[in-house]
DNA sequence: CTGTTAGCGCATTCAT
DNA sequence: ATGAATGCGCTAACAG
């Protein structure tokens, strides 16, 4: 075991009263036995349990961060960038993952709270809200989602991928969301629509309605361009695309959102709508170490998304090549 | 505040120590008093103050998890894995990111240790070496590195993969890697070396030595099959083959390792050899489990790999299509 | 079988 | 400016 504090207050003939007192600032300690304490903490190596800490102030010093599906691809740069900003603010996490189930999602709940979590970070499962409870919660979810602490500003990013696909010409787009249980996609889709020129056709998809979509017969029908809600399914139109002899971005364009970490890999490149990560992590655990200060809960705050453009978006074909593809033209 | 073990305790008419002892099992307590307590827990909603507990048992209930860097995709798995692997063990789980630098990797270990994990799972950065502390450490890295602790069996799979290819009659081979620092992929790509048959002819190639592979340029030299160290660097070629107008698999195959999230989704999907995520972290916990209940490191153990076959792989080219690609069928 | 007691390591009064 | 004393909630000895 380590040393205590009363060590290092008997080594100094001190109280242990001081020790603390001078390592935790809180104190009118002179400077003199300051100095000796911190060498002498120094010296011996000294860390403070915070067992001890915890049991006396109440505060563990970690906070929960609760994901509703890890295997996410976004988790990974969310839950980075959370981890750093807690580091930085001195709290550790405690992880723990809903599998995307409610109910898992509430027990992760009280098992953090049970832990002694000094508050919990949140991205709830779709369609989930979070009751408040005696912890402070930071709910990570939409902007149009009721108790959302901060989000990125999915409308806006939906309204900036819809501007960037107008502004290279095209005016036939499909817009392709997974589940209409994400308040997140539901937000960008709503985003892309209100950004729309009236004289740009756009066709909504959602493939929880379709078995399997037939990207490539798009093309056929005169789309130019698509933007999924997601890079995983901008991927997937993607290599549809390409398997089947059509060059992105000439015959057509694509992006996602989230940038995540494969959309700069694959070729062409993936144009995306990045979520400021950094800043929601920095914003939720500024939220909860307010709260915890005493503060009531802030206003909601939304972070804008920033666009990425890589080749995966180009100008729109010009009408008459339209329906040609790539080995037409070689032939 | 919640309630307190002293509440329940005078509320019976008991003392603390009965109370403890039927909740813990400990205890020498009468069915009577053992139901009596449980009822009045239920009613009261006690929840244990796992602070309390922590500073009289030395023990936190928590271990450490740190990772190279939370933005390899393949993190996801590994984490909700080892996540549910400690939960049903009784554990919560503590990150900490490492950011693939080897310094801060030490100082997550000694937050962990400050912060009084039990013990502490760590994927290592490349090329480091995790010196035992006094709190158990279990290494997942590769079967080679010294002190590991359990892993995947990447020679193993390597050499699947191996077999995998020649079988479907190809016999030159390019064996793509990132880093020769990283124990893993040298061990991956030493399993497909070893498993290749004299008259298969296998180029290694390592991305950190090639300002920028041309993929593509591969064909012309006879290749006909591509193995990446990782499923990322299997897309990018795969996209670039696409792009170029090559079929996969008809004109080349394509696999890689890990199994990542989008492997599945893309177009072809991605032939994969992956880990048995929840059988290391299952490991992993049970390593350090056992090693708090008194009993000395077990030895290493090594997980198989799974070959998850999907269209990116097929039979080789026939020797005279070999450079043909897809256009010139078609014209 | 059950109750009493004594700390675990620390932060915090209240005296000095 | 410093020290002595107190207890946070719990469990492990020991006593009964």
């Amino acid at each position: 075991m380590q040393h205590k504090l009363k060590d290092i207050a008997r080594e100094l003939g001190v109280s242990t009263a001081t020790v603390s007192n001078t390592l935790n600032g809180r104190g009118r300690v002179s400077e003199e036995t300051q100095r000796k304490v911190r060498s002498k903490v120094e010296e011996l190596g000294y860390r403070p349990s915070m067992a001890g800490r915890a049991l006396r102030t109440g505060r563990s010093g970690v906070l929960g961060l609760v994901l509703p599906d890890i295997s996410n691809p976004l988790f990974p740069e969310i839950a980075q960038a959370i981890e750093t900003a807690a580091a930085r603010a001195g709290f550790g996490i405690l992880i723990a993952d809903s599998h995307g189930d409610p109910d898992a999602q509430g027990q992760a709940l009280v098992r953090m709270m049970q832990r002694g979590a000094d508050g919990i970070i949140i991205v709830p499962c779709r369609g989930t809200r979070i009751d408040e409870t005696t912890t402070p919660v930071a709910v990570i979810d939409a902007a149009s989602t009721e108790g959302n602490s901060v989000s990125a500003d999915h409308r806006g990013g939906g309204a900036t991928a819809m501007r960037h696909l107008l502004q290279l010409g095209h005016r036939k787009i499909a817009l392709v969301g997974q589940s209409r249980r994400s308040a997140v996609q539901i937000d960008r889709v709503e985003g892309m629509k209100t950004a729309a020129s009236p004289d740009c056709a756009v066709r909504e998809i959602w493939l929880e309605d379709e078995a399997k979509l037939d990207y490539v017969s798009l093309l056929s029908q005169g789309f130019t361009a698509l933007v999924a809600t997601s890079d995983i399914v901008a991927l997937t139109a993607l290599t549809e695309f390409q398997r089947a002899g059509h060059a992105v971005p000439h015959d057509v364009s694509v992006m996602g959102f989230d940038d995540l970490s494969f959309s700069s890999l694959i070729v062409p490149g993936l144009t995306s709508l990045a979520q400021d990560c950094a800043g929601i992590a920095a914003c939720a655990v500024a939220h909860l170490a307010s709260r915890l200060d005493g503060n009531p809960a802030p206003p909601a705050q939304i972070l804008p998304m920033r666009l990425v453009v890589r080749e995966s978006t180009g100008p729109a074909p010009s009408p008459t090549s339209n329906l040609t593809n790539k080995e037409t033209f070689q032939c």
